[in-house]
DNA sequence: GTGGGGGAG
DNA sequence: CGTTCTCCCCCAC
């Protein structure tokens, strides 16, 4: 069901409009995905990484959201709709804090041991803990968050970093997506495991499998452009991208039980490693061979280390790992179809939108940021937690009904923001009309190339506004 | 470099 | 929804 509202656009809002075009920019990329390769996708747009995945949320398979402003608190806004949006949510369905790190937070919060997962298998019944809860709880703050969390072995700055979250900051750069993974491992879980024929039979299967992921994951078969004599006689030529320096093997016992019968959850587990054998890069010697040599030469001597004792372990996970790729080709993807790019070609067409330039741009974005981790709690809801009749549940609905959800982003866009010099580009210049890919395009005329102007009106604009500036047209 | 903790999807 | 299977990053040693 498409529920989507009409957006006022407030021109002198530079956040405002930067939401509209990104999503705009959404609609554009889902559109293309689903055209061009058959996916649908789920966006959320926002100002970081971590409110734009939250807000992706709201509305589910093949859609979009965007979180409108205001973003900070002011007199007239006392309750900026990142803090309400944010404190609605579980602590644990923020990205950032898992299992470990919400329990830990809501015995904080509940003020007793938390009623863990007694009963169940799983997470079982944990209490419901609101960010709000977290965030106002009196005294707290980064220092107190870090005494709480932080510890050896944990990430520097933890206790800044989830204060950072719970107040809706996160400034986290957006990364390059791999064509090479790090790690490829395969594992497998087990009811019961513990004898040592049954282990080295699970050994072989994993080393199969293992064996066919590197082969799939590693392997670059190189489309012979020209047909030599070798690629006739041997097939095409296969290398590899990556060869992993290590092989690892992890177990996962299963915790003895406890003198009233009562299982002792645990997810430890324990690995040994030992350099990756050359001979697993063998492009000629059967699969069979391999795993043989493997299992008896490497994976059994590690099984040893890691369970010295014939018998007695009982085993609910096996897991084979190779790691520590040292790539031939580069590790990061960077194949030119990227966003940032595309922005860069665009950039003089962009210009137009912008109506700050770019530290303005920044600012925007850090505001939030920085405020947001020195705010005073009163600013957003007061000192009182809010009980879940009078306050919560009332108020989300009707922002979940009202202010976020632009859902088929907005229907127009005003000519007033993007009229401007379009004498010289060309006539054709409908999105349709065009010939090639954008995105492939390599430099000059970017102008010319990456830039559409309204047939009715003329406006200047990029290619992925032209869409909703059709719409805008259709409406009037 | 090895082994473990925590987390995401 | 809970569980399983991957994959990732960080840290101490």
């Amino acid at each position: 069901m498409i529920s989507y509202r009409l957006i006022l656009l407030d021109t002198t809002d530079p956040l405002h409009l930067r939401l509209i075009l990104g999503s705009h920019l959404a609609q554009y990329l889902r559109q293309r995905l689903e055209a061009e390769h058959g996916y649908t996708a789920t966006v959320g747009i926002s100002t970081n990484k971590l409110i734009a995945k939250l807000v992706g949320n709201v509305h589910k398979p093949d859609s979009q959201t965007t979180l409108l402003p205001p973003y900070t608190s002011t007199d007239d806004t006392p309750t900026d709709n990142v803090t309400t949006f944010i404190d609605e949510h579980e602590i644990g369905k923020i990205p950032g804090i898992g299992f470990k790190t919400a329990q830990k937070l809501r015995v904080l919060v509940l003020q007793r041991p938390a009623d863990f997962d007694t009963g169940l298998v799983y997470g079982g019944t944990k209490e419901s803990v609101y960010v709000a809860n977290v965030r106002n709880t009196p005294g707290l703050g980064p220092e107190e968050l870090e005494r709480l969390l932080g510890g050896s072995g944990a990430p520097q700055g933890i206790g800044a970093r989830v204060w950072d979250l719970i107040n809706g900051c996160d400034d986290s750069p957006v990364g390059q997506a791999r064509d090479v993974p790090t790690q490829i491992s395969i594992e497998d879980s087990y009811i019961r495991l513990d004898t040592l024929d049954q282990v080295i039979k699970e050994l072989r299967l994993l080393s199969f499998s293992l064996l066919k992921r590197m082969h799939a994951d590693l392997l670059e078969t190189e489309e012979a452009d020209n047909a030599t004599e070798e690629t006739i006689s041997s097939g095409p030529t296969k290398r590899w991208m990556a060869h992993p320096k290590t092989l690892r093997l992890t177990t996962r016992p299963r915790p003895p039980q406890n003198p009233d019968g009562s299982r002792n959850r645990s997810f430890a587990r324990i690995s040994k490693s030992t350099t990756m054998p050359n001979f697993m890069f063998s492009l000629k010697e059967e699969h069979e061979v391999l795993v043989q040599k493997l299992v008896y030469e490497i994976l059994l001597p590690l099984f040893r280390r890691l369970h010295p004792e014939k018998s007695g372990w009982n085993l609910s996970l096996v897991n084979l790992a190779v790691a520590n790729m040292v790539g031939a080709a580069s590790d990061k993807g960077g194949s030119g179809r990227d966003i940032a790019k595309m922005f860069k070609r665009q950039d003089d067409v962009l210009r137009q939108f912008r109506v700050w330039d770019e530290d303005d741009v920044d600012k925007v974005v850090s505001e939030h940021q920085e405020d947001g981790s020195e705010a005073p709690v009163e600013d957003v809801l007061g000192n009182t937690l809010p009980t879940e009749e009078q306050h919560r549940p009332h108020e989300i609905m009707e922002y979940a009904d009202h202010d976020f959800d632009v859902v088929e982003p907005t229907k127009f866009l005003p000519p007033a923001l993007d009229t401007r010099g379009s004498e010289d580009v060309p006539t054709s210049s409908q999105a349709g009309a065009r010939s090639g890919d954008p995105w492939e395009e390599e430099d000059e005329d970017i102008l010319d190339d990456d830039t559409f102007h309204c047939q009715v009106c003329g406006a200047v604009m990029p290619l992925f506004a032209m869409g909703a500036h059709e719409r805008w047209h259709m409406q009037e």
